[in-house]
DNA sequence: ATAAACCTTAGAGTTTAATCCAAGGTCAAG
DNA sequence: CTTGACCTTGGATTAAACTCTAAGGTTTAT
């Protein structure tokens, strides 16, 4: 058994992040000593590495609960359904992947533009861009008609 | 002269999103009418444009206020700081790229070894991976050797 | 003159993943 | 029996960029 302080430590978090798991419904601790202290044992262990990895793949606390959910329940549940659930983080990644891409290309150009020197910005082609929109320097933004939400506006 | 949501129109944004940037001091309007309107006149729509733009290569509002800062009083600033504001951002996104890159190839192995049928996920590939750390599966995070902050762990 | 469409304000809510705080209880060592 | 390290709780705070609400004032058209 681990006091909440020494399962952190195992794992290089802090407490805190245990008790916001828990408060989530991530990770409870399987019992409490007779003072109220939590007490994790090693299959809260192994729930709390699983967590951790998926974490390191990609998918938010909430696609986790998902992932525990079916975890748990196993043989009542279709491979289907995971994979189901990392195709999608995998298609919001890609997605993100693509949008920072552009970025990426755009800020190159824009800095290759630059001469970056100490001389008054007056005629900086950086700035000249922002103003201008120059269609050499500032890619524009792909309407992609994938239309199954992902977006905020 | 333009009123709030006359503006906003124009640039497909919201009324709101003036406001908001009006209170983080990105952009104000230029007068009011009798009633308290607020008015934007064409500089203020430039201005919006700038921000627009650089909101579209990446920059955070946060950046947009120390690139304005820099745009209006262009000729006491050096080029050297605006290239310093593009190749920071260009850092960041681009290990923003790197860490989405691993979670893409993360995923897409776990996609790949699973069969994704309708059958019973009792022996998925996908969740004994993340049981076990398939070191085939899920690819290592690298220790970046980079210390200029940026990370939140 | 009244309804619809627009505007005003302050302030709360959203999302994600923690992190921090205060006030207090517990446990082991000396 | 006291010190220090640890634990408890609820609630506040952070960052980013909005988005929404409530309660009310203005403008325009009929």
């Amino acid at each position: 058994m681990y006091r909440i302080g020494e399962l952190a430590a195992l794992y290089d978090i802090k407490a805190d992040t245990l008790r916001f798991y828990e408060k989530h419904g991530l990770l409870s601790p399987s019992s409490r000593s007779d003072s109220g202290y939590r007490l994790y044992n090693q299959d809260d262990s192994e729930r709390l590495k699983f967590i951790l990895r998926a974490k390191a793949v990609g998918f938010s606390l909430n696609d986790i609960a998902d992932l525990l959910s079916i975890e748990v329940d196993k043989s009542n549940r279709a491979c289907a359904e995971v994979k189901g659930l990392v195709d999608t983080k995998l298609e919001q990644v890609e997605a993100k992947l693509a949008e920072l891409q552009h970025f990426a290309t755009s800020l190159k150009s824009l800095s290759n533009t630059c001469c970056g020197g100490p001389d008054s910005a007056e005629h900086c082609s950086i700035l000249e861009a922002l103003e201008s929109s120059d269609q050499h320097i500032i890619a524009k933004k792909e309407h992609h008609h994938f239309s199954h939400s992902g977006h905020k506006d």
